[in-house]
DNA sequence: TCCTGCGTAATGCCGATGCAATCTTCACAC
DNA sequence: GTGTGAAGATTGCATCGGCATTACGCAGGA
C-alpha cells in the first residue's frame, strides 16, 4: 500500500511516516496543499492522510478538487478539533474517515488497512472477472489480451458494474454513471445497453453474467 | 520518441531542438527547473536531456524529485564541466548518462536511442502484425522485406499504434506521441494522418486494419 | 522552382444511441 | 400448478454526431 501524507508539522510528519513505513506502507509526504495536489494527481496512492490545518488553507478543500479530477482515492482527515461540527464538515467534504489528534498510530494503520481492503477492487487499474479483464487506465475490456470493442454507453455500464463485481449496483447509480446530469433519459435506454452489452460478452465467451435484481438494479459476476 | 529538453541558453536550446527534431524526435523545451518539473510530471516523455547549470539551480536536483514521483524516465545530463567529480555527481544523482559540452548532436541522438531501446527491453526491436514488420531500430516499416516509405507524422502514428497491437490507444496518447506540447493542433490533423497511413498500408496489402474506437481512440490489428 | 509533407475545412457516410413495440421472465396469490 | 401483472429483455428503426476522405493552400527542402 502507498499513501500520501499531507502534514505541515515536520515532527508529526516524521513520526507518522516512520510508524507507517514500519508497517510496510509506502509514504509520500507533502507539506502544503499545492504540493499535495500536484502529487496526488499522479494517482499513485491508495489513500490520502490529510491534516486540516495547513499553511495554505484547510486540507478539506483538497478533496473536492481531487474528486473533480476523478481521483477517487479514499481520504482520512486528521484534526486537532473533536467537535461534532468538525466531524460533520470532514465527512461532508467527502473524507472517508476521520481521526482526532492525538491518536494512536496503530489505529491509523488499522483504518488505512480497512480502507485499502474496502476499495481495493475499485482502485486497481485492472479488474478481472471470469475471462474478462477490464483495464481502467486504457479504458478497454480484454478477453485473452484482445480488446473487446465497446461503444461509449456500453463501456460506461461495464465500468460501473465491474468496479464492484458480485455486488448490486442500483439502477439510479448506473444511470448517473452513464448519463450526464442534464441528459434527460426516458424509456428504457439503459436496459437496451445492458442487453447489447450482454450479447457482446456472450459472443466472446467472457464467462460473465449480468443479473437483474428486480426493482433494485444489476450485478455482474462470473458465470456459474 | 519524445523528450524533454531542459536548457536555459536559447541558442543552445534551439540548435539541439532542431537537430533532434530532424531525427524525428518530438522535443518539449523548458528553460527553468520549475518549468521542467511541471512538464516532466505529465509523464509524456521517453527521456530527459538536462543541462546542469540552470537559472534556478543545479539541474541534477531535479532527478531525485522526479524519482520521488516515481517517474522513472531516463535522464541524460549535460555539463560544461568534465571533471571526474562532476561525472560522479551526475551518476550519483541518478542520471542514466552524461555528456560533456561541447558534444556532437549525433552522439546525443545515439545515446537517446540507446536509452529508449533499453527502456523498452521487454519489447522486441521488431514487431510484426499481419504482413507488416516494424523495425524500431531502423525506424522503418517492412512488407515482404520491402521498406514502406512513411513521412514523419504517419510513421509516428504507426509506431505508437503498433507498440500495442490489438489494444486501444487513446486519442490523447496519440496526440502526445505525435505532437510537442506547444504544437497547436486544431481540427482533425490526426485523423488525416490516420487516413493517409491507412491508404498506404492498403496499397501494399499489409494486412493491417486501423480501427477507430468512437470517442476514445484507435487500435491497430491484423485484418480479419 | 518544383515537390513533398502537412494542416485545414467541406462533404459524405456509417455506427451509436434513444425510443417504442413486442416478447419473456419473475413473484405472488390461489 | 397456474394465472396475472409488472419488470425486464430484445430488436427494428430513425436520428445524429463522429469519423473518413479528399481537395486545397502553404511552407520548407531539394
Amino acid at each position: 500500500m502507498r499513501i500520501l501524507l499531507i502534514e505541515d508539522e515536520p515532527e508529526m510528519a516524521s513520526v507518522l511516516k516512520t510508524a507507517l513505513e514500519r508497517q510496510d506502507i509506502i509514504v509520500d509526504h507533502a507539506a502544503t496543499l499545492a504540493d499535495a495536489e500536484a502529487v496526488a494527481r499522479l494517482g499513485h496512492h491508495d489513500a490520502v492522510v490529510l491534516d486540516r490545518r495547513l499553511p495554505d488553507g484547510d486540507g478539506l478543500s483538497l478533496i473536492p478538487r481531487l474528486r473533480a479530477l476523478h481521483l477517487d482515492v479514499p481520504v482520512i482527515a486528521l484534526t486537532a478539533l473533536s467537535g461534532l461540527d468538525d466531524r460533520v464538515a470532514g465527512l461532508d467534504a467527502g473524507a472517508d474517515d476521520y481521526m482526532v489528534k492525538p491518536f494512536a498510530t496503530v489505529e491509523l494503520v488499522a483504518r488505512l488497512n480497512a480502507l485499502h481492503r474496502r476499495s481495493f477492487t475499485t482502485r486497481a487499474n485492472q479488474v478481472m472477472v471470469g475471462r474478462l479483464t477490464y483495464d481502467f487506465r486504457h479504458r478497454e475490456a480484454l478477453v485473452e489480451d484482445q480488446a473487446l470493442e465497446l461503444p461509449r454507453r456500453e463501456r460506461l455500464v461495464l465500468e460501473t458494474l465491474i468496479r464492484r463485481p458480485g455486488r448490486t449496483i442500483m439502477r439510479g447509480a448506473l444511470e448517473e454513471a452513464v448519463y450526464a446530469l442534464d441528459d434527460e433519459i426516458g424509456s428504457n435506454a439503459l436496459d437496451a445497453h445492458i442487453s447489447r452489452l450482454r450479447r457482446k460478452l456472450d459472443d466472446v465467451a467472457a464467462g460473465i453474467e449480468i443479473r437483474a435484481i428486480r426493482n433494485l438494479g444489476y450485478l455482474l459476476r462470473a458465470a456459474s
